[in-house]
DNA sequence: TCCAGAAACTTGAACGATCCAATCCTGCCT
DNA sequence: AGGCAGGATTGGATCGTTCAAGTTTCTGGA
């Protein structure tokens, strides 16, 4: 068994001291570039990593970072987070850091976490995805100085922290205008009750592009929980009341639901989900397509940066989303 | 800013000297009632946390498991591998741990990875999500003696290392089995090509089902990658060379292939699929559902056995999976 | 009352890195 | 040649915890 490798082993392989080592590693810089090429090739001959406890000791940096992984609510739109969690992971790590996951049941035990977190590992900074109006959370965080990135806009607007977040508005209205280019008129909504920001976003988007066209929206929309038999159940109450000839809905779960009601319908309704879900691709269904690996890039950029740079706070990221064209329209 | 709270912080409160309050921490039992009690109060009060990167450098422990997280290749089965890591961050962290993340596009690079975190986090044990015939990363670990464990069975019997599986041919016995008392007779088998464990597992279920039951089931099976298209392609091809009644798959993706390609086939041909997967509850696919929040969660006792307790390479655990029943079987 | 032995508690050192302040070069200017 | 500025290098202290070894206190039996 071959003896630890530490600073010190390094240094004294390479005749220099232990300062030395640890500046090449941290200020390159201030190093003769003859010295430091010197100590670099004993660091790779010997195979030496500097020990991540004993530094964070000195320093009270970790590096890594936490986020919260959910027990999967809907299944369907579950899948979102499972791609940025994957998307944090590979860019954290690029940034030198790593990924710490936590669940939590509610707001007030994710807060108690949070202390735990940050009082036994020392956490650099938290990632939150989805955030409610006056959400606790970040209350908490911003209060304890606690660097955080939020996926998802302060809807609030209260105070201003660093956030990413993709343009749902943006989403709807491109949805809505690819029907209206290839011909509808009476193009529905179907989305969640008023009072969620995510939702009500997605709804303005459908809104004003329909009104951009000189189409009125009035009564072309219903609103409900989310979810495939509720989907289902406005589709058909749409169809009698107003029948539409295309519909878009505000997550894939109610597209889906959707679809079922149309099953058969003739002329077919078009439908456009959001989210470009893993259900989305698999029953050929549009959906609107958010980019998670770019937003998870961000996150980690604007998170790297108020942790090694600029005190500022960043400015927050808006992200469009795509059109994942398939056969619903 | 209140002082940072140390060992020594409340060594002082208590009246007793650091090493009691580490006792109280770790041994409790050679500390008398009454201290233990007082020392106990004193952190309630001060809100006390041993710092983790300090006893890890004493210990050489850091209670971090690291899993890797995919990056949802097929989008439709990759949302297992969710909510397994869901059930595993809450099980580590009932038992004391935390899971880091990490992604790796191959193998070498994988291993690679394992060094750094070993070498810099000193992580404590890996949680490997399947494992294929000469897996080269349970060699690595194995021959560094590095705590793990596999969801997933060592297919090669070479060496033996603690896992945790789900009973796959169980599964498809017991879809089989269902359709075999609804009075189905031909009931066919699409598959994965013979050679990957998992998949000839699956194939051997039905397979026996079959023959416990007297039917033959030659020519009634199909093999082809993953994928929904596939599963169309071999649907079709079952439909018109031996006319199925009913059809058991080695995953959600076949199955809804195979429920694309009979869709107005009469009498209806009932489909099973493997996995439960969010797609299969959203078509109403009856499927074979895993335990994966049981089999995280032994996963995490089998790793703490190994970290925590005795050096005896602990038993095994295979899981018996069970029939989600919906509308398509 | 005394003492042995166990139990309870305390003290100093160590883990491996970084920070700080002091020292050593080196080259340049006078 | 001597002095000096400035960067490069050095040794010692430190972060918060646990380990190992020492010291005190308690208990019970002669």
């Amino acid at each position: 068994m071959a003896e630890k490798v530490t600073i010190a082993t390094v240094a004294r392989h390479a005749r220099v001291s232990r300062q030395t080592v640890s500046n090449v590693l941290n200020s390159p810089h201030i190093v003769r570039q003859e010295t430091r090429q010197r100590v670099q090739d004993v660091i790779n001959a010997l195979g030496y990593r500097a020990n991540q406890a004993a530094r964070q000791m000195r320093t009270g940096r970790s590096r890594l970072i936490a986020a919260r992984i959910d027990p999967t609510r809907d299944g369907i739109n579950g899948s979102v987070l499972d791609r940025f969690l994957h998307g944090l992971t590979e860019t954290a790590d690029a940034a030198g850091y790593r990924v710490l996951l936590y669940t939590a049941t509610d707001d007030e035990r994710e807060i108690a976490t949070y202390g735990d977190l940050l009082g036994t590992y020392e956490l650099d900074a938290f990632v939150l995805v989805g955030t409610k109006y006056g959400d606790p959370r970040t209350e908490w965080l911003a209060d304890r100085d606690v660097p955080f990135v939020t996926f998802g806009r302060p809807w609030d607007a209260l105070d201003a922290h660093p956030w990413v977040d993709v343009d749902g508005a943006a989403g709807t209205a491109q949805a809505t205008r690819r029907l209206l280019d290839a011909g509808h008129r009476r193009i529905a909504f179907i989305g969640w009750p008023v009072g969620s920001g995510v939702g009500d976003d997605r709804r303005a988007g459908w809104r004003d592009a329909l009104r951009a066209a000189s189409v009125d929206p009035t009564g072309l929309h219903r609103e409900t929980e989310d979810g495939i038999a509720e989907g289902e159940r406005l589709m058909r109450d749409l169809l009698v009341t107003v029948a539409p000839s295309a519909v878009v809905c505000a997550s894939d779960s109610l597209a889906l639901g959707a679809l079922q009601a149309i099953r058969g319908v003739d002329p077919p309704v078009s439908v456009i989900g959001f989210d470009d879900t893993p259900v989305a691709a698999a029953v050929g269904l549009t959906s609107v397509s958010q980019p998670l690996g770019e937003a998870a890039a961000r996150c980690v950029d604007l998170l790297t940066g108020v942790l090694d740079g600029d005190h500022e706070t960043p400015t927050p990221v808006l992200l469009q989303p795509s059109l994942a064209l398939r056969h619903t329209a």
